[in-house]
DNA sequence: CGAATGTTTCAGATAATCGTGAAACCACCC
DNA sequence: GGGTGGTTTCACGATTATCTGAAACATTCG
């Protein structure tokens, strides 16, 4: 196999990786760029990446710094040498655990909170003389309380994600569903 | 509390479920329309919808076929009325499994596809005479490997998600992580 | 049949998103 | 200070996703 041809596999990845990433609401870009840092044996140049995947210098920088936020791209120093490098966070759970919090646990909170809201807006209902107003009530107080079910049990998860992954040197733990 | 306040409430759920599945990449109407659907007693016509949610006539009608598609509303059919009625799925994991699997197997097959692809490509630079490259070869083969781990987890997790969801009467089960 | 009513489709309007590249900016060196 | 990279910002244009509403279509009923 040719240099040429192992470096055609490469791209096949990363772009393979943004398309993934893409279905998981980020931008392709960001898939290519976090998929080409991890897959590189050193840190990355602005300038490299760029060439590498044929962006302009505005895509890499915003990119570089979206990833950075997220916290799965990071910026490394490399003395004498005035330009930035980067590399990839390479403990995988570690990642994926804080994208996900950062992401959702906002959103489910706010979940939590509406669903208590409304169920606690319920309660009065089910004292109502009107017996359509209570049979409703029964039935919406059931549906919300799966809701904050689901909500709770995604708030869990991402808790248990969060503390695996603090303890975990290992990249992968094992998920089983009973 | 008011009967107002109590349709305030369905509506923050509503609006709040739109805006959470718009993270998971969906249409915001989707959310919002499976969320009145969900919380609504009774089987709800696309002209009641429309006006809930203030939507044309054109988006309501392709809101529903889409969610349909998706399995996450069923059409009911009530007898002497010419309309047609939308009830929502309200077996939560029945529905996640679902969407995830039709929505992700296709993407993480390609991922195990290309990643054994490149594997395999990498395997012939292991014996390359040139230190630089067998070095890069080693740390790219660990890192796909990964991924591939990665990848057949998930592969996992949604087999195991679609077989419990099989076999599920009850609308939770339990998942733990070690 | 044809009027009445409900539903789907689709072309165009509108809005949101993304990438570009040049200009501004910054840090370092001489 | 002025020059030399390197980086960030941002207005703009391109692209894409989404919504609208009216016309076409379907179904029921008199």
């Amino acid at each position: 196999m040719s240099e040429r041809e192992l470096w055609r596999s490469e791209v096949l990845v990363t772009d393979l990786i943004g398309r993934l990433i893409e279905f998981w609401g980020f931008k392709r870009n960001m898939g290519r760029v976090w998929a080409i840092l991890y897959l590189s044996p050193r840190p990355m140049t602005a300038q490299a990446i760029r060439e590498a995947l044929k962006l302009s210098t505005g895509a890499v920088s915003m990119t570089l710094n979206e990833l950075a936020r997220w916290g799965v791209v990071k910026k490394v120093w490399v003395p004498g040498d005035r330009r930035d490098y980067f590399t990839a966070e390479t403990q995988i759970w570690k990642m994926v655990s804080r994208v996900m919090s950062e992401r959702e646990s906002g959103e489910i909170l706010a979940v939590i909170d509406v669903c208590e809201e409304a169920l606690s807006a319920l309660d009065d209902h089910l004292e109502s003389n009107d017996v359509e107003d209570r049979e409703r009530a029964v039935l919406q107080r059931a549906r919300i309380k799966a809701l904050l079910d689901v909500a709770r049990l995604g708030k869990q998860l991402l808790g248990a994600l969060l503390a695996t992954a603090k303890v975990d040197a290992e990249p992968l733990s094992r998920i089983e569903l009973r």
